[in-house]
Parts: C-alpha cells; structure tokens; sequence
DNA sequence: ACCCCGACTTAGGAGGTTCTAA
DNA sequence: TTAGAACCTCCTAAGTCGGGGT
C-alpha cells in the first residue's frame, strides 16, 4: 500500500453462537478506492458523464420605482448597459469603489455596455449617482437576512435540488462529487492588492462559450434551451469537466471535482509521496547546493542561493510575471535588488538579509534572516552595479532551477520544499510539544501550535478579525470572572459536597485559558492553506491515534473527507 | 533555447451556519 | 432566547510547472 507495506488485507469479523458454540465470520473486504489499480500513463478515466454547468440565473431588470440619475437627470439605461451599473452600485460600500485605478477601469469597460447615445450622455462617472440602486440592493440583502426559517428552508431546498443535479458526475465505477459545478457570474474584477485590471467587466459566460469534456459512451449534457457548447471532447488525460475562457486575463477555468474525489486523493497522496522522497535524499542535496555556492559559473551560484532560500525559507519558486497584467508580486527566482537589505550585523547577528516583498495574493514577506556568510558575500555580488528595480538573480529562472532539481531526484520541483519542510516541521513540533498526561483541550492546544509553527514557515498571514480586540477583552473578562469565582468557591466553601463544583470551576477555567492563548497567537496566522495543502494527513492522524485525541477533533467533515485515505490507512506508527 | 499556454494546486476573504454562554 | 464568536463552505484569484510549438 501507499506506506510502502504489503497492501494490506480489509476484513471485518463477526461473532455468533449456535448452541453455545461461537461462530467467527471473517468478511474480505474490498480494496479500498485509493487501493484500486491506476490506469496508464497520462490516462485519468475511461468513462466521463455529467449534466454539464449550472449557469447562473439571467439578469433581472430594475424595478420602475428604481432610477438612476446623470447629472441630476433621471436616465433610463438599456438592459445591458443598467445590468452593469447594477454591479457598480452594489459595491458602493466598498472601498475600492473609491480607487483611481478600479474607477477608470470600470468606466472604460461600461461605456462598451452603453448604446450609442447612452455613450454619448455619460461621460463623467462621478456626475453618476447609483443611490436609489444601491439602497435597492441594500434592502434586497436585508429581507434575505430577515427571510422566515420556512422562506430559508425554501431557499435551501431549491440550493439542494440544484447540487443535486449538477454537483455531481459519474467517473468509472464512482458517483463523484464535483468542486465548482457553478459557472462564475458576470460582476466586477476584484484582483488582489494593487491590480492593474480591477474594476473590468467580468463577462457573463455564454453556453456558446463552453467547452464540454465527457467520454464518449457517455450522455452529453443538454445545454440550456436555444443555446449550444462551444465544443464537445472526450480527452481522458485531462481531468476537468468543462471549460471556458474569462475575459480579464484570457486565461481558462475549469470545472473539477470535489478534493473528496478519488481522482484528487490519489494526487495529493502522490504529492507527499514526491515529499517523503525529498526527506530520503536532502542530506544529499543540501551539501550539493552548499559546495555550488562556490562555483566559477554565476548561474550555479544563483541557483544554489535560490535554493538556500527555498529550503530554509519556504519560498515560493517565483515565476516571471507580465507587467501591468497583474499585480507586482514576486517569489524567489523574481525577487529585485529592492527586496532585500543586507546587515553585516543586525540584532547581535552576523550576516543578516532583511526581506520585504509581496508574494502570492499580494501578502507581504517581511522577515530578518541571519544567513550563512557565504550566502551572505554571493549576495552582495549580484546586487552589485544593479538597481532596485533589476533582477536579484538576473541568470536564473523557474524553468532552469526545477530542471536541475528533477535531475537530482525525480518529480522534484521547488514546491516540493514547501510541503517536505512544511510536514517535517509538523512532525517535530507535535513530537516536541505534546505530553501524553496532558487532557484533550492541551493536547489541541499543541497540535495548533505545531499548524502554526507551520503557518508562520510558510507565509500564512490573514486579516485580523475585525472584532477581534473587542473578542479578545471579553475573554480576558471571562477568565478572571471564572478565576473569581474558583477562588470565591474554594475560600468560603469548602467542604466534601463542593468539590465536584471546585473541580468543574477549575476545568472550566483552564479551558478558557487554553483558549485565549491559542486565539491571541492565532490573530494574524491562518491555519487552514497549511493543513489542508502542506501538512501530510498521515502524521496528524498518527498523531491523534497515538495521543488518543478524536480525529474528529483536528480535521472538520469535509477535511476528513479530503483526508479519507490518510485516515483510513495510517496506523500510530507512522512516520514521515 | 525560449516562450506561451493548458492544467492543475494553492490562497485569502465573504458570507452563511452552528455553537456557546449569559 | 439571543447575541456574538467560531466554524465552515463557497468563491475565484493567483500561483506552479511542464509540454508543445517556433
């Protein structure tokens, strides 16, 4: 099996007694789906079928009571050109409504929803006033808030109605749920940071539009009525359903399954397979990019820092963007001269690189790194005769790092530092943290900390909650309350018959206390993107066996779902 | 050798739902 | 019973990486 044992042998047994004789039944089991046998090369399926995308519902024109004005004049818009102000005006609250940059965007893209003489009229989009739409669509989400629970439920049932025709497909043997069954409806681009393109006109994507990928035996989808698919293909090395291409960066979205799937399963298991290679192997590899950092070729050189930085890091490899296409983010082969400083001496550290970019989604990387001195001077020798702007590792790209690593073992890439240091961190974090004597509320406590040992590795960085200073206060006051009250509870009663209370005052308050630790610690780090993408499953559900603390307690339902072939085959010894 | 693009994973936020404690 | 926090699901943007074409 997939922990490089002999595939184990799925059984259950049964007791019975037949005049006081016992009777065990054994019953073999089927393989498991993630034990089943795997096509060829490239092939992902043999038979495809689904009902196609749910498309999303047409655009329904403003009420005649509802206006929008120019220039203090009521205008009546055609349908298209009021769909669009529609999508202005529901965005009003919001703060990149006020952006130069979304604003002009916007503008430009709208004017090509106007007629001719619509075009012609507006001309200036702060003499618009979307005031009577936006109350509309305020009133609109309000009665949705304030819907009766029957009116909910209603709601509710035609939601589950849609999933159940469309959130499914039949691939091979399984009924399969699919991930985003739902084409995306027409609104307004909301990039990350500062992008370029928002504010554009996210078109409304047409059956015409779509590409439809099912096997050929299979029952193609009805398109809407009056409506036909771009296409229809039966490509079985491809794992989407259907396909389309949007129109802000020309780029292709695709319909896919749930990661509770089958498919999914396999490759994420395949994925830390790939990291527990790289476990075998980086002794190896960390020596070799250690004795590159002093060869003769510049190139090799760059790699070799590069790979400094990716491993000890958690960089992300950093491919090259398009100018003004999207936002000026950047990862470890893009990184400029600007986003780093470097401290001969920094903190009583020697050799220190001071790093302040954005990555991924335009969160920023701020980080003070005491590096080895050889990285140190290597650095200064790139930065040398360059500008900010320039390229740190002006000889290096993604391509030619991740050829070099795939020859030093197969399926490496530089994402596979990420998950290998990300799951080894987890491993020797839960194995340093968690004492068997400790209750649950402790032991869950320590796995967070390991998650977010983890989450600070690699970048995960949210929003504080907006509430959160407020949130915090109040539990602070429930803790010393609770701590009043034990105390008051044990100073003026003592006695047999309240030390049950004591007891339960006492649990009560270390539960909260545990609490407040892990949600002051937890303000600005986000746990999930790591659990659910870096953390090899095996190891937390070794763990909990090991620790005894309910699997249900660490991963939700859907993520035991994700995670059902680490929970089903891994046993306490486990080991990554 | 390089570039472009197709396919897939990884990412944080919005908003809805459920839980908890007063 | 209710308000607010916690949890969860959905959404879709933004990465990675390899293959094919030039």
């Amino acid at each position: 099996n997939r922990q490089g044992k002999p595939l184990s042998l799925r059984w259950r047994a049964a007791i019975f007694t037949f005049s006081n004789l016992p009777l065990i039944f054994f019953i073999v089991l089927p393989p498991a789906r993630w034990e089943e046998k795997k096509y060829e090369d490239g092939v992902k399926w043999r038979f495809l079928e689904h009902n196609g995308p749910y498309f999303p519902p047409d655009y329904q024109p403003l009420p005649d009571n509802v206006h929008f004005y120019y220039d203090g004049k009521k205008v009546k818009l055609s349908l298209a050109a009021e769909e669009v102000a529609l999508f202005f005006a529901q965005m009003l609250d919001h703060e990149y409504t006020t952006k130069k940059v979304f604003r002009e965007n916007y503008f430009k893209d709208w004017r090509k929803e106007m007629t001719h003489e619509e075009r012609s009229l507006i001309k200036n989009l702060d003499k618009c006033d979307f005031g009577e739409i936006h109350a509309m669509h305020k009133a609109k989400v309000e009665a949705r808030k304030n819907m009766t629970k029957e009116e909910k439920l209603a709601v509710k049932e035609a939601n589950q109605k849609i999933v159940d025709e469309y959130g499914f497909c039949l691939l091979d043997h399984h009924k399969e749920r699919i991930g985003n069954f739902k084409i995306e409806p027409p609104g307004l681009f909301r990039g990350r940071g500062e992008h370029p393109k928002q504010g554009m006109l996210k078109k409304r994507i047409q059956p015409e539009d779509v590409i439809i990928n099912c096997s050929k035996e299979a029952s193609i989808p009805v398109p809407p009525a009056g409506h036909h698919w771009k296409e229809v293909r039966h490509d079985n090395t491809v794992t989407w359903l259907a396909s389309w291409t949007e129109n802000i960066q020309g780029s292709i979205k695709y319909i896919m399954l749930n990661a509770n799937s089958k498919l999914k399963g396999e490759k994420d298991w395949e994925k830390y397979e790939v990291a527990r290679k790289l476990k075998s192997c980086v002794d190896d590899i960390r020596n070799q990019y250690h004795q590159d950092l002093k060869s003769k070729q510049m190139g090799t050189r760059q790699r070799a820092v590069a790979l400094y930085f990716i491993d000890k890091l958690a960089l992300r490899a950093g491919n090259e963007k398009e100018e003004g296409e999207t936002a000026d983010t950047v990862g470890c082969c893009s990184l400029r001269v600007e986003h780093i400083t470097l401290h001969e001496q920094l903190d009583g550290s020697e050799c220190v690189v001071e790093f302040d970019f954005l990555g991924k989604d335009s969160i920023r990387y701020y980080n003070k790194v005491p590096v080895i001195r050889k990285v140190f001077k290597n650095l200064k020798l790139f930065m040398e005769n360059k500008q900010p702007g320039d390229d740190l590792f002006d000889r290096l790209n993604t391509n030619m790092l991740n050829k070099h690593l795939s020859s030093l073992m197969p399926g490496l890439t530089a994402k596979v530092f990420r998950t290998y240091n990300a799951s080894i961190t987890l491993q020797q974090q839960l194995k340093e943290l968690t004492n068997k004597s400790d209750n649950v509320a402790e032991k869950l406590l320590s796995y967070n900390r390991a998650n977010r040992a983890v989450a600070i590795l690699c970048n995960h960085q949210r929003a504080p909650p907006k509430t959160f200073d407020q949130s915090m206060a109040n539990l602070q006051a429930k803790v010393r309350t609770a701590l009043l009250g034990l105390l008051h509870t044990v100073a003026y009663h003592i006695n047999i018959y309240l030390r049950m209370e004591v007891k339960r005052c006492e649990e009560q308050l270390l539960k909260m206390e545990v609490q407040a630790t892990d949600r002051e610690e937890n303000k600005q780090i986000a746990l999930g993107t790591s659990k659910l993408n870096y953390l090899d499953p095996r190891i937390s559900v070794a763990w909990s066996k090991n620790v005894e603390v309910p699997v249900e307690k660490i991963y939700n339902k859907s993520q035991r779902d994700k995670f059902a072939w680490a929970i089903d085959m891994t046993e306490a010894d486990f080991e990554f």
